[in-house]
DNA sequence: GCCAAAATCGTTCATTTCGACCACATCGTC
DNA sequence: GACGATGTGGTCGAAATGAACGATTTTGGC
């Protein structure tokens, strides 16, 4: 039971045509082997040999496990379990994002991502669990703040890397806004919402951090979306917040969905505001926006 | 993710022949792969360089991610002024800036990069200039808030995407390290000097805002950069910046070049800083940052 | 276990690129 | 001006690439 790629995997990691593989494989360049219906399948150690020798790069991130470069340990036999290996690849993604290594972070989230596919875990799991860890371990001095800092950098750039991933969302998709409110610096957050509500099939924008909800409020009526999204990891002055809130709420279209989040938004505080959802994690968040927004093309809006 | 192009492309693209190209590539004046049939590819960030590296204007738009569609005029006779044509780009990028629009800002900037060549020439005159002006409009009531702050994540956007299009820095190369310091959350200009440290094959890491510069010490202990670049753009409060700044300059090793910058450096308080050299723009530190760590790579000598 | 959808097969065909060669222009030197 | 060295643009048959097609296999849901 050991890994295998298909012709199209290969031709899309090379961003080569299929018959460009095809021809390669027959004659001889790339080891294949076949099924015994005649479909041609690489395994993976004669795709990475192929690489090597032929001083080749992948231009797109293989579907599956792949370590580029180096690390030829760490075969990981599939009987083990998967959780388990999950939890590796959390831990080593984790000790990456301490020592600022930008291109293993990034390895293991492209890892993560196709081996799970679901970019909300990954947000969850990978990124917010370990970023999290990592302001703990800076608030018991087991780590510098610029290792903080730098990680945040990183996770920016993961993050980036990991919308140009997603099938470009058709125009004709609701529009969702987001941002954090003024005080809160903590970019993170609305950026993972923004990339998941992408890959929910939502037209989404993130307006960034720091943002008044006195222009949230004009965004909103400016832009008319359906859906706004607002991070809050932190507050200045409570009650001033929730004063702009309140005024927020009662300025904007009734019609527009609010979702909140963040560790923010103590217990004390959120019976005090008004909205449509709260979201402790982008799962939550996903889940929430596929249900208000049904990412099948097909008709009968009917039942499940 | 990494674009290739072929040689009749890049002819197109330079108006020249397609003999010319390849002669070229032989000779290694453009880095360039092979096919496993042997077919010469050249990858975008290197064909980008090699633009740069020898003055040379693009006169054809190219065929990849880089497609001219909002501008269906344009078709720029080298009698026109570039100039001229410079500043319509100029001004088209601040107005997508404010309307939020991403796509078209991206594709902007991607022509500006490979008509003109010089990152720090994007990053002062297209992005640099135009947050500028929105933060004036911002001041003035004529833009919201919001528009201001969504400018700045297109900016970061469009910044992590032209990371991608510098060919990768070899290990070898000096390491530099910067951030912003506390109390400054503008993170643009400090994402900014990471890339163009990096056009010019500095080993750059960007550390985030908001960093105190007891942090900044240790990290420069522990990482070794040859020079450390400090980007601050606003400063809560001066003495206590003072002490902080000449307690790091206390600590850090002599050979470390410090190169600062940004707007929070007044002609008052300079004085008091000891530092390497200031920058007002991007380009002022290309120019240091090349002085320092020449670029050019060695001869042609292959053939036979 | 069965069925429909999706992916891959082998093949063919048009287009592009290769490598090698040649004609011509532009230099700098004698 | 003759000369060689060098760079450019063009042509040619051979080879590689990429896209298309109907037929077959694999996949995933029930």
């Amino acid at each position: 039971m050991e890994e295998q790629l298909t012709t199209r995997q290969v031709a899309e990691a090379l961003s080569v045509s299929e018959s460009s593989v095809k021809r390669w494989c027959d004659r001889g360049v790339i080891p294949t082997v076949r099924t015994v219906g005649g479909h041609r399948r690489i395994p993976l150690p004669q795709f990475l040999e192929f690489l090597q020798e032929t001083d080749r790069k992948l231009v797109a991130p293989l579907p599956t496990s792949l370590k580029t470069s180096s690390m030829p340990t760490a075969p990981l036999g599939a009987g083990k379990a998967s959780a388990e290996a999950q939890l590796d690849l959390q831990r080593e993604f984790g000790q990456s994002l301490r020592d600022g290594d930008l291109a293993t972070c990034r390895e293991l989230a492209l890892r993560w991502y196709a081996q799970h596919g679901g970019l909300a875990q990954l947000a969850d799991e990978l990124i917010a669990s370990n970023m999290e860890l990592l302001g703990h371990q800076w608030e018991q001095g087991e780590a510098q703040v610029y290792q903080e800092r730098r990680g945040c950098e990183i996770c920016s750039t993961i993050i980036h890397e990991l919308n140009r991933l997603i099938p470009e969302v058709p125009a004709s998709s609701p529009l969702a806004l987001g941002c954090t409110p003024s005080g809160d610096p903590y970019c993170l957050a609305s950026q993972l919402a923004e990339l998941v509500l992408r890959e929910s099939h939502w037209r989404a924008e993130n307006m960034g951090t720091n943002v008044p909800l006195s222009s949230v409020t004009a965004a909103v009526l400016e832009k008319r979306p359906r859906l706004l999204w607002l991070s809050v990891s932190h507050i200045e002055n409570q009650s001033a917040f929730v004063d702009s809130y309140q005024e927020m709420m009662r300025t904007i279209p009734e019609h527009v969905v609010v979702v909140i989040g963040g560790r923010g938004l103590t217990d004390e505080l959120r019976p005090r505001l008004k909205y449509t959802a709260h979201c402790d994690n982008m799962v939550q968040l996903t889940s929430f926006a596929r249900a208000l927004h049904g990412r099948r093309p097909e008709i009968t809006a009917s039942d499940n």
